[in-house]
DNA sequence: CTCCGTCTAAAACGATCGTTTAATTGAAAC
DNA sequence: GTTTCAATTAAACGATCGTTTTAGACGGAG
């Protein structure tokens, strides 16, 4: 009976990292079913078959780049959740902020794998393979249970569906920013630029805000 | 020298129409890249060849799937414009209401063809493809040039550039609507069901006009 | 040195893809 | 009846795909 480690012992030959790399990048611009494996470790400068060999599918290299990309976003997410309730009742601005401003932000650095990153949970979501909805769940989960008692507090007005509804619509918002973010810049003739988070994050904060303080859909003026 | 007629004389063999049926069906359920047209022509019943003969090629009858799509639902929108501007300066909420209503009454008749249509339109404008981006500005460009002045004169408090910006926030709600329904669904354990258009439209309508009608960005109190 | 396990290399496998070709049908035109 | 031409069919083409297999390279442990 053998043991298998997760790391090598004595040294790091970074074929892994540069498989990671180049997926993302080039899952990122060409779509996921349209890289090649062979195109990718060409890129790569990785052999054919070291895919197959460290993830055990093009599936399994596709959940390792997810996991990377966005597993920092959440606990950023969290991390600043934290800070702000750690001063009292934070403020919606503030939670919506801290919920908007990491995904954003990393999609400023690096937009080509970050846009695709919606695209590809959304696909995970409605895979009919457990395993991806599983590892959504995973990475999204906390975030979720944490953000969402927080906009409860922040907006007590509204019954918990209407929450649902609104943080819906406010991921809709986050996921076209960074995923059709060229299509306002080309239809503004350059002149709006998704891309810049200090035009992008207080624009989405403050139309999100005040949709979400709008009074509650089926409440014919309770007071 | 002869003339090509669009149409055959005599009577009107529905193949064309069974494909299109079988890849608007197929395309949403599976994705463009992955629907082959073998599992294509034979939902359709119908020849191999055939999808190269009426279209000329698999990108070709995407474009026909897309054009059969929207065009309907855009000449609604307008329709709907052109009936509130009739009676005077429209509302906010109406203009809201006629630009979302159309696709969400049709993605509610038919929630998988209308899901992937905002997802391959986003494909379109961002494929190097040319053919592909001036169809999509064929289809889209006259609703365009009608909603944004009409939108403008509902907010005249506001730059044109920042509506453009809210624009773009109201149509990543519309999408996010379309294609990421069921996660609502999901997460909500089915209270929440945005294929419900009596449910959905409102609340879209009025989240999305309270956003708008946030004080502009850059404006440190005008008046 | 030899054994061992991790990692990489090259090559092939079987399948499926979009597309094209060439032959054939069938109904209108003359 | 013959011609004509749009429409359909069956079959093949060339390419590419994800994956597997097999063998070899390399460094630490015995």
């Amino acid at each position: 009976m053998r043991l298998i480690v997760e790391q090598p012992q004595h040294e790091r030959p970074d074929t892994k990292d540069r498989i990671l790399d180049a997926a993302e990048r080039m899952f990122a611009q060409h779509g996921f079913e349209l890289t090649s494996l062979r195109a990718l470790t060409t890129e790569a400068d990785v052999n054919l078959a070291a895919v197959h060999y460290h993830f055990r599918s093009k599936e399994g290299l596709l959940e390792a780049v997810l996991q990377r990309l966005v597993a920092p976003v959440n606990e950023e997410r969290l991390a600043l959740l934290d800070a702000l309730e750690a001063h009292g009742h934070p403020t919606l601005e503030g939670i919506i902020e801290a919920f908007v401003a990491p995904p954003l932000r990393l999609h400023a650095e690096r937009p080509h794998p970050t846009a695709l990153a919606p695209l590809l949970i959304g696909r995970c979501l409605s895979s009919p393979d457990t395993q991806m909805r599983t590892l959504v769940m995973r990475l999204f989960g906390p975030v979720f249970e944490r953000f969402r008692p927080a906009f409860g507090r922040a907006l007590p007005h509204l019954p918990p569906d209407e929450i649902l509804w609104r943080v819906f619509f406010l991921l809709g918002i986050m996921t076209k920013t960074m995923v059709g973010g060229h299509q306002l810049k080309l239809f503004s003739e350059g002149r709006c630029d998704p891309t810049c988070t200090t035009e992008s994050i207080p624009r989405i904060v403050q139309f999100v805000a005040a949709g979400m303080r709008a009074p509650a859909f089926h409440s014919e003026v309770d007071a």
